[in-house]
DNA sequence: GTCCGTGCAAAGCGTTTGCAGCTTA
DNA sequence: TAAGCTGCAAACGCTTTGCACGGAC
């Protein structure tokens, strides 16, 4: 909380009790959440004023947004959550964390080979997971 | 446009003058299209077709979404194009097919090793391309 | 004390739904 | 011919905008 003052104060922002909120609703958040889900979630703040701040910290760098299936899903990143990827299971719904050094290594090989400079980049595998894969519907 | 007649056919699902228009809109676009896009593209054919041969293509699997940056795109899939990924860059909007048989390779690694039956993966690069670094702007 | 930010209300947009008439197989 | 599909209009839900009051620094 203490960090996400010092963001907001270095660039002229005010930690104001709606911004505390909805950032509070996404740092409990273990897994990404969808922009329905923090405005349910924010409880006493304006839904309007949930998406300035989700705006906010879109443009501030502090969440990042996911493409999940067809919807969007936001997360914290990197001073507060490390880099990683999500595999979907597409029967039980629950998505894991994929972390591999590997895997963004290779990312960066393929930009550098195309002689693309590397800003950022997106992925997410869906598939069925081992219990899902087991039971018999 | 024959192989579409088959893929509906088989599905019972007639071919009609608002799908042949939309499949041939998204057959044309070389590269992901908005919705946006289709709709204006698809001159003579209500919005409302429009979305529902989207809809139906999508189920079908004739066509995917692809989450370019925050916006939704499609693009024809197997039957009529090939698999691949994209590189995005930021300065000139520029989209480029990025086709590494390594890449799916490491996905499908990377689903095993979780014990994950591999069903499908997204995956963009966001960068600056060769051109844009050289500009000074 | 000054601005910035919030909450309210209302507008805006993209997307979906209901229904009568037309088209495809 | 009979069911499916289209087009129109209207409903819908999510997101954005305008404006006056209230809170952060």
């Amino acid at each position: 909380m203490e960090k996400l003052h010092q963001l907001l104060a270095q660039r002229g922002y005010r930690l104001t009790t709606a911004r505390k909120k909805v950032f509070e609703v996404l740092n409990t958040a273990e897994k990404p959440i969808a922009t329905a889900g923090i405005v349910a979630l924010s409880v006493g703040i304006d839904r309007v004023s949930v998406y300035r701040s989700i705006k906010l910290f879109s443009d501030l760098g502090i969440i990042k947004l996911i493409p999940v299936g067809w919807k969007r899903q936001y997360e914290l990143t990197s001073p507060f959550k490390s880099h990683h990827h999500h595999i979907l299971c597409t029967k039980c719904k629950k998505l894991t964390d994929l972390h591999s050094n590997d895997f963004e290594q290779f990312v960066t090989h393929l930009a550098n080979t195309r002689q693309f400079t590397l800003i950022d980049h997106t992925f997410e595998i869906r598939g069925i997971c081992k219990k899902c894969q087991k039971s018999h519907d």
